[in-house]
Formats: structure tokens, sequence, C-alpha cells
DNA sequence: GCTCCTCGAGTTCT
DNA sequence: CTCGAGGAGC
């Protein structure tokens, strides 16, 4: 007997959901890409012919509705915590013993060697998906944790995403009413490369790396375009479920995720103790290449959920596991050629030229050399072959030169005696590491820098005056001093190559905005050697008055903290230098720059409040209040802010991505709360 | 005179 | 982020 269209498209779904079943989570296919294919097609068809039958969650109809305008953004309803990160063995032997004692300390008895749960970490994206009834509702990114962005029409398309879990008949286990599954969406590296080969043939720009590529992918207006991209997702904890027990120990979730039909890491294990961990963090280290996906560590979780929940968590990240990071990655490349750049105060420093290289995902091309004692210290020569490593998986640096590799013709590097922009002599002050350019004012390179530093964000924090256009205004010698910005007249700044009426317009306009002033931002602004922001604030509230600060003495200067001989004899030349002097009339001239800023009597008292006395110090991002205001905050509740952690720290407050200040305050002690303490103190409570 | 701490300055890439 | 150096306290 035949089947009707409507029993026929239903036997085709079942049949083609259970494919996938097998192909992406029992990794098991008993069909060939042809025959499942052939399976779509047909479906299609009869869809096509009774329209009435398609329902939402037809593998048809991955790529559903109109390309959506927006991304939303979604609260999550539990916290997406982040992990403390593992460098070295010791963190995890440290991380080991602070679980132990904690649960000693709880009462609670644990074995000598606890069982944790392996899995690598994947260099992708963390998303959450909710399914209610068993079926797909919606899909965000991380965002910040707290919210992320609705990406469902994205990540519908995903084959390996099921949009209807398995069904009680189906399963051993039960579905439950609500569920919201945590996971990674990552690229393969092969679909990665795959993908760069067709947009660099199509002349399209290329992804740096596979983790980006997954990211843009996900951010693709049009779902079509996601669906073209080969885009893969495993999953490993869920945030919030009803009508359902929940399993007891990790591993026992991700066999229960793997039932419902959600795609699991094959990788993941169970270890026992801190040598399970780290025999399992060599393995894959050992492997890591031959995986099919990136990864930059191996994450270990308690695997008992009834110690997970006596363990608990502190500020964002669970006690209870910890993320085992690979070194930095590091790439091997040629030394081209040291340049040396020219800084506003005339500082020469050699840039390292190197052959274009890949390390931690992006293409690095130059790399500092601070000074010649550091190119010394490495022995850095021209044409030697360098390992390239990224500081703190950011800023590149040359970790030392493969002295093998060295070539017969490598070239030791000199410190130019002439300036290589203005042709001055190029000084070296003994003792110092510095050399600098004795040009001044007189080097376009100290100019160029100098006007820079004048309109930037911390100083008089003017809009739309960016490197390029300040390089051009200085070249065509229309500015040479600050004072020369607020001479520009529209006419002038449309003549310059690209720059519109329009855009000239809003220069001026940016410029008369600022116009209005404070003393600490002009102080700053005018790069007095050793004046940095924080110098002058201090500056301007002890004197209160740019008047009498040109007025004082060096010992009228040394009076204010922080100020010793050396800035006070730097801040004297500064106002003693008639240009100097010349060039601040120009700026508060009325009919000149107009410069204007609020007097007042000086020696602002500090704020007292409920932190007086204690330091603290800010590190990481927050989600709904920039570090600036924060910083801003807690110093008018009376707190001193400093920058860098040290043995005086009363508080860490970290943010997300916490970096190095984190590895240090937890190293020396230092009380480390996240952003919930830092509004409860804003909001003027203890905590 | 020594040591610790903080600030300033310079830097990369997307 | 990191390094160098000035400032302050012991």
């Amino acid at each position: 007997m035949t089947l009707g269209p409507a029993q026929r498209a239903k036997a085709l779904r079942e049949q083609i959901v259970a494919h996938d079943y097998r192909y992406y989570v029992l990794d098991d296919p008993s069909v060939t890409d042809a025959e499942y294919d052939a399976l779509m097609v047909e479906l299609r068809q009869l869809e096509a012919a009774h329209p009435e039958l398609i329902s939402p969650d037809s593998p048809t109809q991955r790529v559903g509705g109109a390309p959506s305008p927006e991304f939303r953004p979604v609260s999550h309803r539990v916290g997406m915590l982040s992990l403390d990160n593992a460098f070295a063995d010791e963190d995890v032997i440290a991380f080991d013993r602070r679980a132990h004692e904690r649960l000693a300390s709880d009462g609670v008895a644990a074995p000598v060697d606890l069982l944790y749960s392996a899995e690598p970490k994947l260099d992708g994206l963390a998303i959450s998906l909710y399914y209610e009834n068993g079926r797909l509702i919606n899909a965000a990114t991380r965002g910040d944790g707290t919210t992320g962005e609705d990406v469902t029409a994205n990540i519908r398309t995903l084959r390996c995403v099921p949009l209807q879990l398995r069904s009680a008949e189906q399963t051993r286990v039960q579905v439950p009413r609500e569920l919201e599954v945590r996971g990674e969406v990552f690229m393969p590296t092969e679909g990665f490369m795959r993908l760069n080969e067709r947009a660099a043939a199509a002349g399209e720009k290329v992804f740096a790396n596979p983790r980006n590529a997954a990211a843009g992918s996900l951010r693709q207006l049009d779902p079509r375009v996601t669906a073209a991209r080969p885009l893969q997702a495993f999953f490993y904890a869920v945030g919030h479920w009803q009508g359902v027990a929940a399993p007891d120990s990790h591993h026992e979730l991700l066999r229960w995720l793997a039932e419902l039909g959600l795609r699991t890491c094959p990788e993941s294990r169970m270890v026992r103790g801190v040598e399970g961990c780290l025999a399992y963090y060599r393995d894959l280290g050992a492997r890591r290449a031959q995986l099919p996906y990136q990864i930059d560590g191996v994450v270990y979780k308690v695997d008992a959920r009834s110690l997970q929940e006596q363990l608990g968590q502190v500020a964002r990240a669970p006690r209870w596991a910890i993320a085992h990071k690979f070194p930095a990655d590091e790439a091997i490349t040629l030394l081209r050629e040291v340049e040396f750049q020219v800084g506003r105060t005339g500082t020469l420093t050699p840039v390292a030229r190197l052959e274009p290289v890949v390390v931690g995902g992006v293409t690095v091309s130059n790399a500092t050399l601070h000074n010649m004692d550091e190119i010394e210290r490495k022995d850095v020569r021209i044409g030697d072959t360098v390992i390239v490593r990224r500081a703190g998986d950011v800023i590149p640096e040359i970790v030392r030169v493969v002295l093998d590799r060295r070539p017969q013709h490598a070239r030791r590097v000199h410190l130019p005696e002439s300036c290589p922009v203005c042709g001055h002599a190029v000084v070296r002050v003994a003792g110092e590491a510095a050399a600098r350019c004795s040009g001044g004012y007189s080097c376009s390179a100290q100019r160029k820098e100098a006007l820079r530093h004048f309109v930037s964000r911390r100083a008089l924090d003017v809009e739309g005056l960016g490197d390029k256009l300040i390089e051009q205004l200085v070249d065509a010698e229309l500015v040479r001093s600050p004072a020369d910005f607020w001479a520009l007249s529209v006419a002038q700044l449309s003549e310059l190559p690209r720059m519109g009426e329009k855009s000239a317009a809003n220069v001026v306009t940016a410029l008369h905005e600022r116009r209005q002033t404070t003393l600490p931002r002009l102080l700053h602004a005018l790069g007095i050697p050793g004046v940095g922001e924080s110098t002058a604030a201090a500056l301007a509230a002890h004197f209160g008055s740019l008047q009498r600060l040109m007025e004082a003495d060096q010992a009228a200067l040394q009076a204010v903290s922080d100020i010793g001989p050396v800035i006070a004899a730097s801040l004297r030349a500064y106002f003693d230098d008639a240009g100097h002097r010349n060039e601040l009339k120009r700026l508060r001239d009325p009919a000149g720059a107009a410069l204007e800023w609020p007097e007042h009597e000086g020696r602002k008292p500090t704020a007292e409040g409920p932190l007086t006395g204690l330091t603290i110090v800010i590190t990481g991002s927050f989600t709904g209040i920039t570090r600036e205001e924060a910083t801003e905050a807690l110093q008018k509740l009376g707190a001193k802010v400093a920058g860098s952690v040290s043995g005086k720290t009363s508080l860490l407050i970290a943010g997300e991505e916490a970096g190095s200040k984190l590895a240090k305050a937890q190293a020396l002690g230092v009380r480390v709360v996240g952003e919930q303490e830092l509004k409860t103190l804003l909001s003027g409570q203890p905590i």
C-alpha cells in the first residue's frame, strides 16, 4: 500500500533526523551522502507540492523566514560564567588543593583523588540554546555572560543542532519540559581553509582564524550565508532545566545530552586526580595539531554534581572548574629589517619588520624591540630567524634568535647617529635606556606625536582628528603647534585629499566644542616630560590655576605629593621656555584658540567617603559601566584607585577577561571581587 | 642607600 | 601589557 503525502513526509523527516543523529552525535553514519541527499530532495518536493505539510521543525526549514534586521539582545536566565585560567601545572595543582581544602572545611568527605571530567577547550563561540518541550525556541551568543544576542535564525542552519530533541520514545532518558543548553560553535580547521581559499579566489577578504570565521558567520544578517558556512557545535553544559531529574555528574550529563540528540565532544574523558588532569593535558597537547578543530587548552570539571554544588562559585567563575591553557602560540620567522620610530618625546624605538607570520591566530609583521639594551640582550641581528610570541596574547614580542640559523650576512643593529625623520643628532644620556632625537619641536615626527597627544581622548578629546589627518595637516604646514588647530577653517580643511566639506565642518565643530576644557586635561595635553594624567590632576588640584602653577618655584612644586626634583625641574624648564609660554598665551587668547577652563582656589580636599583608606585596583571589563566610570565613582566615595596590584592593594575588582592583575592578586592573597560587589560598593553598602 | 610602588610612555592588530 | 624610572618610605 502507498502512504499518503502526510505520512510520507513524516517518515522522511524521521529518517533524516535519525541520520543526522547517527552522523553528528554517534559519529556513525549508516547511509551515504547521496542517499541522505535523495531523502532531502524527496521531502522538499513533497513539501513544495503540499505546502500545508511544512512544519517549522522540518529539516527543510533550517533556513527560514526573511533575513532578520538585527540581533536582538537576549538576557540569559542563568548567567553564563567564565572559567579561571591555569597556565602552568602548579596552577592546576593549586586549584585541586583549594577544592580539597574547601570541601574538607565544609566537612564533606571527598576521595583522595577527585574525579574530574576533562575536555578540550574549543576556540569558538559560546552559545546558549533554549528548548521547550523538545523544540528549539531560541539561540543566543554568550555576550557578556548576562546578555547575549539572538542568533536563532543562524543557529537553526547548523545541521548538527537539532531543531527537535529526540522524543521520549527514541531515547532512554526523559525529555525535559524546559532546557537551556550551552555549547561552543566552531569552524573545523579544514572547512576554514576551504572557505578562505574560496574567498581568496573570489577576491573577498579572508578570515584571520577559524574563531573569527565562526563569529563572522554567526553574525550574518542573511541565514542563507550562515547555512553555507561549515559550522559545527559541541554541547557541554546546562544552564537551566525543568521537568526532569538532573544527572548526578558531568560525564552523565554529557551522555544525557547526547541521548537527547545534542552533540558532545568525543574527546571528553574521566580522569583521576591532578595526575590524571595533567596526563590528559599532555596527551591532548601532543595531538593538538591532528585534531580537526582548534583548541586553546583543556577544561577540568569536578565530575560529581554534589561536589560542584558544595564548591559553588566565586565572582564570575565556578570553583569546580578551571581552564588549563596551552602555552602562548609561538612562531618562527625572518627579521627583515629594524627601523627606528620617533615618539612624542623624541624617543627612538627600534621596531622589527618581520616576514608576516600567523601567531595566535593573527598575522604579525611588526614587533617592538623597546631599546638598544634589549637588542643587545637578545643579540638580535638583521637577517636573523627569530621566535615571535604574543605577550599576554596581545602584543607581539621577539622571544629569542635561532642562532643555528644565523646567516653569514646577518647585520648588527646600529643606533642611527641622526634622527631618521629630521636629521638632528641622536643623543643617549648615560645610564638611560632610551635614545632621543634632539630635534625637539622642529622634528616633524615629534610634532605629529605631540599634536596627536594634545587632542587625544584623555587630553583635549577632540573627535575626528585622527592620525592620518594630523599627518596631512603637518605635512601641508597648516598646523605647527596645538593652537593652530583652532585657526583652521572649513575651506582649508576641505582642500585636503579625502576630505569633504561635511567632514571638514565636523572637525571644526569638534574643535569648537572642546574649547571649554579643564585644567587637568590641558596640563596633560601639553605633554610636559614626566607629567601624565595623574600628575596633571595632582598639579591642578594643588595650585588651582595655571597662573599659580607657572609662578611656583622648584620648592613649591616639590610640595605637591608625587612631585620630586626631577619632575619639578621638568616643569620649571617647560614654563621657562619662551616658546612654550607663547603657545600657552595663544591657547588662552580669546582672539586665538580661545580655550577656557574653570579655575579655583586650589588644593581641593580629597573626597572623604565610606571607602576612604582603601586602595582599589580595577581590571577587566564590566557590563553596565566602563572602567573609567567605575574609577571615578569609587574615587568620589573616597577610595584610592591604583593602576597595578601590589602588597598595598586592599581589593581587586575583576571583570570579564581579567588578565595578569588577577593572577598577581591571587598570588599576593589580595581579596578579589566581581562586578556584583562593585555595584554594591557604588550603592554605598559595604561588602 | 635600598626597596617597593606608581606613573609615564611606547606598542600591535582588528 | 610591559618596561623604565621617579618618588616615597624605611
